[in-house]
DNA sequence: TTGAAAGCGATACCAG
DNA sequence: CTGGTATCGCTTTCAA
């Protein structure tokens, strides 16, 4: 039915080896003999079996790349970056690795059920990306599979995320404390005091690093803890909306809001707009992502720009095993960018 | 080193065989027997090796999606949504199917590698998405490689795209041309008369749909060709940016705008702040697809709001084979939403 | 430089 | 309901 290499084989007149060797390059055939077979292929349209392959030489052309969310554009220019370097040659026979992306809903537990797939893959590499959970028991058992992994010759890149105790990962964590800090530091410097937070949700690292660091901001100031003015909320606008609603019930006077991501951002926006609020002239918004779509919707959103492309570009280079160390943690600043028109604290 | 399903299978004193269908859960098996399995495999922390089964079985668990690019949310929401299908339960072994996505930058040479690709892989699907070439020669190569991959047992859907002929796969095409038309209608009942458009990118299905819908609702108003007021533009807000500036030399007197998709709807408002100019107020602009990142940050776009997570779950549902017919065609249809205050054109 | 042949690990048919 | 085993298609020593 399908042809197989052995079809090949015998059309170019030659071993079953030998086309093998063809097709990976890397062997020496003689020019002749390589000409004879890959027309061989031509001719009768071979495509080469996969799992075969994979199977024989115990490791696939697969990399598997863990999001919280494909749709969320945080998540999608991270693994479009990991793509666009695992894409660029350097897989068995020359081709291109395939990046299988799997959503986990941030979900811990689908987290391991993806890692559990992936490993049955044989995936030559995993990427993770988004923040980790604080839960213990969870980070336990996500070290373990890791470690599992990786001495079943699965490379593993945490992406934008913090490392994985005892663990040869190599971790490319962002700064989020001192991108938090600065942001907070920013609005502080414009004259804001009444500055609320829109927190992401809890028992999440990057929830709590960027909590801290816009408590290390305000604490800079003497100004009082902010736990009164911050709200937890899911990664969404709507979320965002009715953190922003509760927030204004809490202190109608607020001046200025960070919130931990841009979507929220935007939901608060949107909450302010329908409280008769305008943005920025009566509160300040803030992000986190700077995501293309909503600074550019938006220019009067001051954000703190995480290097997304290049993390993931960084990402893709170390899965494929040709940089980085096992164990190693390259730590990747966030940048403060400043917009449009978000001006100081208004009068009264 | 790595356990298999031999070692399973000694041991949980039983045969290979045994061990294969408690795994499989398609044959009775004994439930003694099972739970004996069933602990083996849990004491040696067992996990199927993915390219053997596949080799064996001859299909995998691989469900292939190509997009244009992940970091585009119109591509990240179908992608999810077919994800969001296909990973509940149906793979083999119970498990769930992976998605494999590609990002073909929307150049139908990545297309047909990607589709070969996946045909190495045995992928049990593919979902292609995203608008095709008018490209004679690139749409016959592309249908010649789907007959391929069909016959070799890859169930091939067609999601947002226009159908292939003489092709066994199923197409869920949008009506682009009626959501142009009814998006342009919408623009002269509000009295609008100098409507500019940008076009999306030359020889797409998509745009020449979307722009017959523009120019045979201008038709029906006795209006002229749109051609002088029309520019063509790849879909990145950059393009819209630069669009919109060239259709305002071209008459800065225009009243509204269509653009082929959100992101240039952005590009093109960003421009028209730039110069001076208000949205809604002085200019109306629209949108095509109704993503949410756009409208929740710009109100007053007017848009089609394609849907595209229901289109997404359809074909991911008809990718699992569960239902529809070879060569099945389903059109789904977008639905005019007008938001904001998008209103009638401005005096003067 | 090329060929022969022994696996890789799971599946599924055929017996029992 | 369970076991034995040929087979899937390719890779990779080992020889020649």
């Amino acid at each position: 039915m399908t042809v197989t290499l052995a079809d090949v084989a015998a059309r170019a007149q030659v071993s079953p080896a030998t086309v093998s060797r063809v097709l990976n390059g890397n062997y020496p055939v003689a020019g002749p003999t390589r000409e004879r077979v890959l027309r061989a292929v031509a001719d009768l349209d071979y495509v080469v079996n996969g799992p075969a392959s994979a199977l024989a030489a115990a490791t696939s052309d697969l990399v598997g790349i863990l999001v919280a969310d494909i749709a969320d554009p945080f998540f999608g220019i991270i693994a479009a970056a990991v793509q666009s370097q695992i894409g660029s040659g350097g897989g068995r026979g020359g081709g291109e690795r395939l990046a299988v992306v799997c959503a986990t809903g941030g979900a811990p537990e689908r987290e391991l059920t993806y890692l559990t797939l992936l490993q049955r893959q044989r995936a030559a590499a995993v990427v993770l990306t988004g923040s980790g959970t604080e839960d213990r028991e969870h980070t336990g058992a996500l070290a373990a599979k890791v470690r599992r992994l990786e001495e079943s010759g699965t490379r593993v890149v945490l992406c934008g995320r913090p490392p994985l105790k005892d663990t040869p990962s190599i971790a490319l964590p962002f700064d989020n404390r001192a991108g938090a800090r600065e942001l907070t530091a920013h609005l502080l410097s414009l004259g804001h005091r009444r500055i609320a937070c829109i927190a992401g949700p809890e028992d999440r690292t990057t929830t709590r690093h960027r909590l801290e660091g816009h408590r290390e901001a305000l604490a800079a100031h003497q100004l009082p803890d902010p736990a009164p003015l911050t709200v937890h909320a899911s990664y969404e606008r709507g979320s965002g909306y009715h953190a922003m609603q509760e927030l204004l019930s809490r202190d109608p006077d607020l001046t200025a809001v960070v919130a931990a991501n841009d979507s929220l951002a935007l939901g608060a926006c949107a909450a302010l707009r329908d409280a008769g609020i305008s943005v920025p002239g009566d509160v300040s918004v803030t992000g986190f992502d700077d995501l293309p779509f909503s600074s550019d919707a938006v220019p009067s959103l001051t954000t703190v720009h995480l290097p997304l492309t290049e993390a993931g570009q960084r990402a893709g280079r170390l899965a494929l095993g040709q940089e980085g160390r096992a164990g190693e943690v390259i730590p990747v600043t966030g940048e403060l960018r400043v917009r449009g028109s978000t001006g100081p604290v208004r009068a009264g």
